[in-house]
DNA sequence: TCGTTATTGATATATCATTATCGTTACAAG
DNA sequence: CTTGTAACGATAATGATATATCAATAACGA
């Protein structure tokens, strides 16, 4: 896979890279339509697939909601969700090590961290 | 409705005060049919739905996961995953305002933390 | 104890995200 | 250009979770 360079394919790379967080395979096809109006959610899919398995991209597991993706070798960093319009937002830094919260005899591999409110256009408009 | 008190009903929020985390439905069906083994998922479903409706019980999302339940009222807290049994675990504490991660002009209003590992059961097994 | 009816268990159906199918389109090697 | 086929778009199929249906059961007031 991945052997020819289409219109739809690189636009949804790019799509991913101008992008301020994760983005579900529905926002993805959303904001690719604005450039590529014909594109269906087929060809999104199945892009973010091989994307993923070719390491390009990252599956971001959201509480509650379908999987995003980003593209990897990012710096860690977590992600702030609005509840406003729903969208999910990279944040820089990390508080550290949070192994002092698991109880004794637990072994912590990684964390994850979300904050919920809402984005700077959403504060705008309300 | 909750209008009748059943064995089933009883058993299901019983299941929920022993338990050290929040519990998925189906993990709710297997630990209740050790006292009622004729249970059927349709009832635990129902009754889920219904304490969360009374404010019995709170939906607890987590990431690339169905939602789990506990029991409401607790106080501020957070969860840890285990990768091997895939339980989640409540932890105490809480490393307390994270509201400096987010970007300039966003405005937090809650967070979740997620710690991932192996609990202590399975790091005995290892 | 009896009768009403809320509740149950089994299972069909709904929902939603994702994947597979298939006929058509358009890369790109020659 | 021509041509083989990867990739596409539309949509049917799938899988996992959750809800609805319905006949049978059991809670509980009279």
């Amino acid at each position: 896979m991945l052997e020819r360079k289409t219109r739809q394919r690189e636009s949804i790379l790019e799509t991913f890279r101008q992008s301020a967080g994760p983005l579900t395979p529905n926002e993805v096809l959303e904001m690719t339509k604005q450039r590529i109006p014909d594109i269906g959610i087929a060809t999104v899919y199945r892009n973010i697939k091989s994307f993923v398995e070719s390491g390009l991209l990252l599956p971001v597991p959201v509480p509650g909601e379908p999987d995003r993706y980003e593209v990897a070798g990012k710096t860690h960093h977590h992600h702030f969700i609005c509840r406003s319009c729903h969208k999910a937002f990279e944040m820089e830094g990390c508080p550290g090590s949070l192994t002092a919260l698991a109880p004794e005899g637990f072994k912590v591999e990684t964390h994850e961290i979300f904050l919920y409110g809402r984005c700077r256009d959403c504060v705008a408009k309300a």
